[in-house]
RNA sequence: GCCGGGAUGGCGGAAUCGGCAGACGCAGAGGACUUAAAAUCCUCCAAUAGGGAACUAUUGUGCGGGUUCAAAUCCCGCUCCCGGCACCA
């Protein structure tokens, strides 16, 4: 025992010390090798490597390390890794600003991190660790890549993205919030730029079925299943003469069809140009043009916005009516959703009523509300009775849809179809410090992917970071020029890099066999597969949390996988939160982990963010709340230093300390299989209570029995404290190799119990009955109470409900 | 606007399947120990009213209704807070 200044209090730094350099030398959490164990994948989000951990840090991990602790001592076999999420802008911006190379920076940062991990006291297993910007991760990430491209899954398309000035560089759909960049907080613009893809619409469908089946905090699948943005309806074309081609647009209404009066195109269509090429309104409908597109997306898109738009001059054939209805180019069409054009159904719709307002265009009213009244000065947008349209009069909208979809299908006029709001994921990135798209550009062959035999596609060492025009890649020109590897000629590589979400899409394959010579082995895979537990954050609900998913989807495509959903389980843990705000640099309110583990210890500390609140909610930081998990534990120990000194005692407690055991293990257990930390943690202080109050009471055993439990259960806990008790107790080996404890299912049941009697449902005495009394025996022993007549006052009973071991409710009147 | 989550003492929170509301901790009050303080150990701690006290009664889980012998929990109607999406046809 390494013993502090005061006797009454252990040297908290001292133990910690001791124990991680222990489990370090005997290398305690290592995987081990296969066996009967059933497998457990836990697994935390990894860090990006900014330099020190952050309390957010320090809370996801103390969750997955409970986790991980509890399920090695309950008898599986854990796979605990961590690893680092290492590409990334601030590596390059810090380049830019002190001539550091990023990949001397960030591998001193992980170093950093890494030592904070270890004074934390969590079990990793460091020899499955992987560095997603070393050249043995991201090499398979470009094969990967090429995987994708083979698949047709990875494309180059040319069209407005989105770009961050601050970045310079483009962002997928999912990296913009509220149109500013995900990370920076920049304005994001559009720019017309030839980018690169991942196919992830095509999965759409299946990503959205297949989160049915997950073990998943209702938010985060709710977001998903939003992001996704499943619609069901039908494409209907309309015909253009004029130009011989025919306009396409999708509608979730196809009941109101009769209604379209006029067709409206988002101002990049590509059928705009032709509309109006050598007509009177070229001029005009292209300044129309050529303004929208510099108004910004969030602008664009804003509700409120004014719906401008312009007339071609041009009209289209209604597919059932054939009548000739104008074409309009509208501001409030997006390109990039549906078919890029709309109908324009005014009396049905509230953006086609404003703009049929605006530019005076007719309105058919082809639905009557079956019930409520129908509002005339705005668009009556719900369901009903069909009327003027033709032979569909008299039906209702329902019915409507599916019948008016299915006639266009049989007119080759369109038909039934489904739209997702999700987008293709853009993953073409013009930065430095990413994994390089392995890609050369051969003027004589195209577009020609590099071949396995030639990766990695290496990052070169001596880039120059100047911040100022291209990408320090696309400056290099010993760099950019090669050849071609299927014809030989002079050829361009690839300048883009790709999105570090790409990199952590698959991390958690690599961490099954990170020095594996293909991306992993599909045996590991296979074995490890899916994570039991993952931790992480809300803020990558429709981010890593989506791409993680579709990339385990094409895996298992590809035969590689044999999970269709990477993540069983997921634990999705709330901020932390610091004198009422969430902590920020700007705000001044952080805190840093290394100062509370110096102050309380990395016992305390865990015990403290799993007490005080429970995992999915936000955690606020206290002072006096850390303080009292410290108190907590020194109880522990002073209450552990007693069994050296023991006195003879009677034992007159140890049938009842036998039961208080029974009912903490079993209460303990259950709480850490539904991840409620908190009345876990509560349980043990009742039982440390417990313990101290019949203490006096207890035989030698009884108080051994009782201690030796209690440590074993606060091992995931508090694994430095217990650790160092346990060793104290004459055990050779850790704590965390001992099993986890069973308990006598006979003791839970205590042989008398105290029952609440109610009175018209409240309660009024209570009464200590034998457990086993049924539920007529329990009724006739609490009608035969005295204090029953008191409380009666001369009322007569009329019924009597009695629930035994609860309460017994005497209905009177 | 749509979708999701939430509201329980002075505070964080507990109540797992409709059955004793407030476990556990923090803060607070008191006692023991001490020359004293800290630390520790023990006790009390929802509100209101009566009482010296034990105790007793009433009220009480955001608000208003309902179902039930019994509601923090289920149903209907609201209010407020947090998060996500939002001109997505």
């Amino acid at each position: 025992m390494v013993r502090s200044e005061r006797p009454d209090r252990y040297d908290v730094k001292a133990v910690e010390k001791r124990w991680q350099i222990e489990w370090e030398r005997q290398d305690l959490y290592s995987v081990g090798s296969v066996d009967e164990r059933p497998k457990f994948y836990c697994l935390e989000q990894f860090p990006y490597p900014s330099g020190h951990l952050h309390m957010g840090h320090v809370r996801v991990y103390t969750l997955g390390d409970i986790i991980a602790r509890y399920r090695r001592m309950s008898g599986h076999r854990v796979l605990h890794p961590m690893g680092w999420d290492a590409f990334g802008l601030p590596a390059e911006n810090a380049a830019i600003k002190s001539g550091v190379s990023p990949r001397i920076s960030t591998l001193a940062n992980i170093a950093y991190m890494k030592t904070q991990m270890r004074q934390m006291g969590l079990s990793f297993d460091w020899s499955h660790e992987v560095t997603t910007s070393e050249p043995e991760y991201y090499r398979y990430t470009q094969e990967l890549f090429l995987l994708f491209y083979e698949r047709g899954l990875a494309y180059q398309k040319a069209g407005a993205v989105n770009w961050c000035p601050s970045c310079e560089t483009v962002l997928a759909n999912e990296q913009v919030e509220e149109g500013l960049c995900w990370r920076c907080e920049a304005k994001v613009v559009k720019r017309d730029l030839t980018q690169w893809y991942f196919r992830i619409t095509d999965y759409a469908q299946r990503l959205l079925e297949d989160l049915e089946g997950l073990d998943w905090p209702q938010e985060i699948v709710t977001q998903q299943r939003n992001w996704i943005g499943r619609s069901v309806g039908a494409e209907v074309r309309f015909a253009v003469p004029l130009i011989d081609d025919v306009i396409s647009v999708f509608s979730t209404r196809p009941d109101t069809l009769y209604g379209a009066t006029y067709v409206v195109l988002a101002p990049e269509h590509p059928l705009v140009e032709r509309l109006v090429e050598g007509r009177k309104e070229e001029e005009a409908v292209k300044n129309f043009v050529a303004e929208e597109r510099v108004v910004s997306d969030i602008e664009r898109t804003a509700e409120n916005t004014d719906k401008r738009g312009i007339f071609t001059g041009a009209y289209a054939e209604h597919p059932l009516t054939g009548a000739m209805i104008p074409i309009w180019v509208g501001n409030y069409v997006l390109s990039d959703y549906g078919t890029g054009a709309v109908m324009g159904v005014p009396a049905h719709d509230h953006r086609d009523y404003r703009f049929a307002q605006k530019y005076d265009l007719p309105m058919r009213r082809v639905v009557a509300a079956d019930h409520a009244d129908q509002p005339s000065d705005e668009a009556y947008t719900g369901g009903g009775i069909l009327m003027e349209s033709d032979r569909f009069n008299g039906m209702d909208s329902d019915q409507a849809k599916s019948e008016i979809a299915a006639l266009l299908a049989q007119k080759n006029r369109g038909g039934p179809r489904i739209t997702y709001r999700m987008r293709d994921w853009l993953i073409s990135r013009q930065r430095f410090w990413g994994a390089p798209i392995p890609i050369v550009h051969c003027s004589e062959c195209g577009t020609v992917p590099v071949p396995l035999a030639q990766l990695p596609v290496l990052l070169p060492d001596h880039a120059k970071f100047t911040g100022r025009g291209q990408s320090p890649l696309a400056q290099l020109a010993d760099w950019v020029e090669t050849t071609c590897p299927q014809c030989g000629h002079r050829a361009r590589r690839e300048t883009d890099t790709m999105d570090t979400f790409v990199d952590s899409s698959w991390y958690y394959y690599r961490y099954t066999s990170p020095s594996s010579t293909s991306p992993f082995d599909p045996k590991q895979a296979a074995y490890w597969m899916a994570v039991d537990e993952y931790v992480g954050g809300k803020e990558h609900a429709v981010l890593h949390l989506l791409y993680s998913r579709f990339f385990t989807k094409v895996l298992y495509d590809a035969g590689l996988v044999s999970v269709v959903e990477p993540f069983r389980r997921l634990l999705s843990q709330g901020m932390v939160v610091y004198r009422g705000k969430k902590m920020s640099k700007s705000k001044g309110n952080t805190l840093s982990p290394e100062s509370i583990m110096a102050e309380w210890g990395s016992d305390a500390t865990r015990v403290f963010i799993l007490f005080a609140a429970p995992p999915e909610k936000d955690f606020e930081w206290s002072e006096q709340g850390v303080e009292g998990a410290y108190r907590f534990l020194q109880r522990v120990y002073r209450l552990a230093q007693r069994s050296v000194r023991m006195t003879v005692a009677s034992g007159g407690a140890d049938d009842l300390m036998a039961r208080v055991r029974a009912r903490t293990v079993h209460k303990v257990t259950d709480d850490l299989e539904r991840r409620s930390f908190n009345t876990a943690v509560s349980a043990l202080m009742e039982y440390t209570n417990s313990l101290y109050q019949n203490w006096e009471e207890m035989s030698t055993e009884g108080r051994r029995a009782g201690l030796e439990t209690l440590v074993v259960l606060l091992a995931p806990f508090a694994p430095h404290l217990a650790d160092e008790l346990w060793h104290d107790f004459g055990h050779e080996q850790s704590v965390h190799l001992a099993v986890w404890p069973n308990y006598d299912a006979v003791l839970l049941v205590d042989p008398e119990v105290e029952v609440a009697v109610q009175i018209n449902g409240k309660v009024r005495f209570k009464v200590v009955v034998p457990a086993e009394l049924n539920a007529d025996g329990l009724a006739a022993r609490v009608l035969a109470e005295d204090r029953l007549r008191d409380h009666l006052n001369g009322r007569s009973v009329a019924k009597v409900i009695a629930i035994p071991g609860r309460l017994v409710n005497v209905v009177v009147r």
